[in-house]
DNA sequence: CTATATGAGTCTCAAAAAGAGACCAGCACT
DNA sequence: AGTGCTGGTCTCTTTTTGAGACTCATATAG
């Protein structure tokens, strides 16, 4: 585990150290951890990991989410390669999204850290209540 | 303690089926992961995981965020129990920012999405450049 | 025949969040 | 006396998000 860090850390001091070259503005790792990191993304890979689901299913699985963004996040989730989007002809043309091979090398890392999010959210909340309680 | 912690693909079972049991709206997964899934949080959790850092260095560090979302970003992971805080006594007084044990814990997971991220970076450039094409 | 519903969105407008940059305090150095 | 350093906060503007009406072609209900 500590040599991963050690990996991270040369990133980071090359990024640090380049004038000329690299700039940590320009980091590949935050081009694509940006696309993913935030609010929906996550939920909605969530859902699609376990089977292809249309639109409207989406929505009602995600009820607190906007059709404007449910639209919008998928549309960014197929852009940058995750998600399929495919139209089926029938009477209302209904639209299917499932994850692509890409989506779904990109979900096993993303749901090792689900699977940390739901293993430790106690400690989280305790940690939320404490911060609270002192700043009272 | 949360004696009812259910895997997240039972809860999309659950939602699914429609019984009045669980909602996906108070999922715990999204609960944890909606603090860290923002612009700046994974970004500043890999700064720290390389080594403890005061304010000013992680605004230097990372240019291109402001001192107003450095201070909220900071504040929210220390609210979450990722960070600590530390002030000392120096003449102007200065500030260290560290990881806890928690956020250790939660760095292992993330890095091996960022790890994800650098390792896929190409293909994830190469979709976007594909959609943007078909897309004109 | 008219009314209403459906699926997958788009459009508009209001609210919330993020970004830019000035300003603050105390102390050291010049 | 002026300047810089520290770690912020305050205010203002721009961007992003949310809420909800509207589309369009077809289907079914009354």
């Amino acid at each position: 585990m500590d040599s991963k860090i050690v990996s991270l850390r040369s990133k980071l001091e090359i990024y640090k150290a380049g004038s000329g070259g690299g700039n940590i503005v320009d980091c590949p790792v935050r081009d694509v951890i940006q696309g993913i990191s935030n609010k929906w993304s996550s939920l909605l890979m969530m859902a699609l990991a376990e089977k292809p689901y249309r639109f409207g299913e989406l929505r009602r699985l995600v009820p607190d989410i906007s059709q404007r963004m449910l639209t919008q996040t998928l549309h960014d989730l197929q852009r940058d390669g995750y998600v399929h989007r495919e139209v089926f002809p029938t009477k209302p043309p209904s639209v299917e999204y499932s994850l692509t091979d890409l989506g779904r090398s990109m979900f096993g890392p993303l749901h090792q850290l689900l699977q940390w999010a739901e293993l430790n959210h106690g400690a989280v909340r305790d940690a939320r209540a404490a911060f609270d309680a002192t700043e009272t």
